[in-house]
Order: structure tokens, then C-alpha cells, then sequence
DNA sequence: CTAACTGCAAAAGCTTTGCTTTTCA
DNA sequence: TGAAAAGCAAAGCTTTTGCAGTTAG
């Protein structure tokens, strides 16, 4: 385990993803702490999303698109991500340990998890379209 | 539908990643048709690959790295990922469209798709660990 | 023929990094 | 007080784009 200490931008950081539900970007992120802490510097935010990630309090979501999304959820779970207006949201369901069990008969892998994403029309979406 | 026409380098491609198990970047298809058409653009590469991904003719695969990975099966199907090497690899089972029916209880998503990625060691690096 | 495509090179967009100064413990 | 982190700006990497010349149909 590396130190690593808790300065006033980290914190930021932890806490707006933790009272956030959406799944945001680092620029979102920078934002939104610029807000409170005027100064801070995008290259900040990213070095404190990078190190809370891999000290597993946050997770770092790939949905396809150049941007990076983060979650403050550290839980296993799943998300749906709107196929027409990008939104990600999570999943009522925790991860299913009987996906990787079925998948380690199919394969030769050393299974260590697993990634499932819904994707689709998200209840916004779904009503604009139906105009 | 778009015009689209089968240029010697669009052939090259589709051949390419048709006889191809691993799912190549942009950069290695690049790298591998160069051996056939030296004078091959990358910026040639990149647009065939989106104009085949979003005729449908190829997948565009992302692994949570900065390079996208390119499919040549198009059927619906799922991925393993080494967490150690990068290579992914196809699993032998079709998707399971009784994912999407469990979820479409779940949320209020107009469901239109999923996607399902094992994580782990792949055979070989299964091997290497041992030592 | 001519619209679509290529090659080349420059630009764009997200993320990382080097360096000096500041700050947490 | 010293190691870790911040701020700023420059660099890095992948992908996209503009343009003039080429080619498939």
C-alpha cells in the first residue's frame, strides 16, 4: 500500500462523487470542485481520481466514449447507459457471482470478475422519442 | 443507408480482421495491411473502420484503454479480458437475452442491448503466475 | 465522368507528466 | 521538517479532419 494523504482537493473530489448519482467526468468533476476551490487544476483531478481508483475507493468506468466516467459507489454492481443521451445510471443489483461460474467452465481464464452493462433508451429518452 | 464503395483498402481490413481471433487496434491492422499496401494512411485505416463499424460489417470493441479493439464477428457474443496481457479473446456462448428480461424489471430503461466482459488471467498468464 | 476515397499532415481532445511551490502529518 | 501533493503548463497519445490528388463504378 502506498501513503497517500488526505488533502482538502481530494476530499472534494471523494465527497462530490459520493453525493452524486450520476457518473461523471473528470472535466465535470473539476467543475463542480472549482466551485468550492477556485484554484485547483485539472491535472489535480485527475491525479486524485487516478489514486483513489486504485486504491479501490472509487471506480473508473469505460463506456465507450473518450471520456473517462467515475463512480463513488465501490460496491460490485451493474450500470445502463443511454444510448442517446450518454447518461449512465446504476443498477438495482448487485453482481452476480453464478456468471462467473458458468463462464469458468466455458474458458481457460483464471476468472477475477466480471463487467455487465445494459444499454438502451433511458426513461427520458423514451418519452421524447415517443413524440 | 450511406454510398460506400469496397476500395482495395477497405478489403484489406474487413479481410484482415475476418482472419484474425484476436481483436486488433487501429494501430496493429494499420501495421499488419501495410505488409500488402505499404502506402496505406493510418487516417485511411480509421475511417474504414468506423465506416465498417457503423455499417455493421465490424464491432468496435472498447477494453477500458486508450486504443479501441475491432471485432471481425459480428454476431452477438461476449468477451474475456487478461487483466494482465490486455488480449481479449471471444467466448464460445451467444449473448443471453434473458439478461435483458431480468433487467427490463429492474429499471425503467427501454432495453436494446447488453454487454458482458470476463476479467482474469487468460491460459497463458495463468501459467506464468504459477512460476 | 464524378462522387467517394486516399494519403499526408496538421489539429483536436483527453490524459499524463515535469517542475517548482505548497501543505499535510 | 520532509515527503507527498498542488498548480501550471507543456507534452503525449489516440483519433479526427482538411485538402488536393486518385479511383471505383
Amino acid at each position: 500500500m502506498l501513503k497517500s494523504r488526505m488533502t482538502r482537493q481530494k476530499k472534494a473530489i471523494l465527497e462530490e462523487l459520493r453525493n452524486s448519482d450520476s457518473h461523471p467526468t473528470a472535466d465535470e468533476i473539476y467543475e463542480r470542485i472549482r466551485q468550492k476551490i477556485p484554484k485547483i487544476s485539472l491535472g489535480t483531478v485527475y491525479r486524485n481520481l487516478e489514486t483513489l481508483s486504485s486504491s479501490g475507493m472509487i471506480k473508473k468506468l469505460d463506456i465507450g466514449h473518450p471520456q473517462k466516467r467515475y463512480d463513488g459507489r465501490t460496491g460490485s454492481h451493474y450500470h445502463a447507459h443511454c444510448i442517446n443521451c450518454d447518461r449512465v445510471d446504476d443498477l438495482p443489483a448487485n453482481s452476480d457471482l453464478a456468471i462467473e461460474d458458468a463462464f469458468s467452465h466455458l474458458c481457460e481464464y483464471h476468472i477475477t470478475g466480471h463487467q455487465l452493462t445494459i444499454f438502451g433508451l433511458c426513461p427520458d429518452c423514451k418519452k421524447k422519442e415517443k413524440n
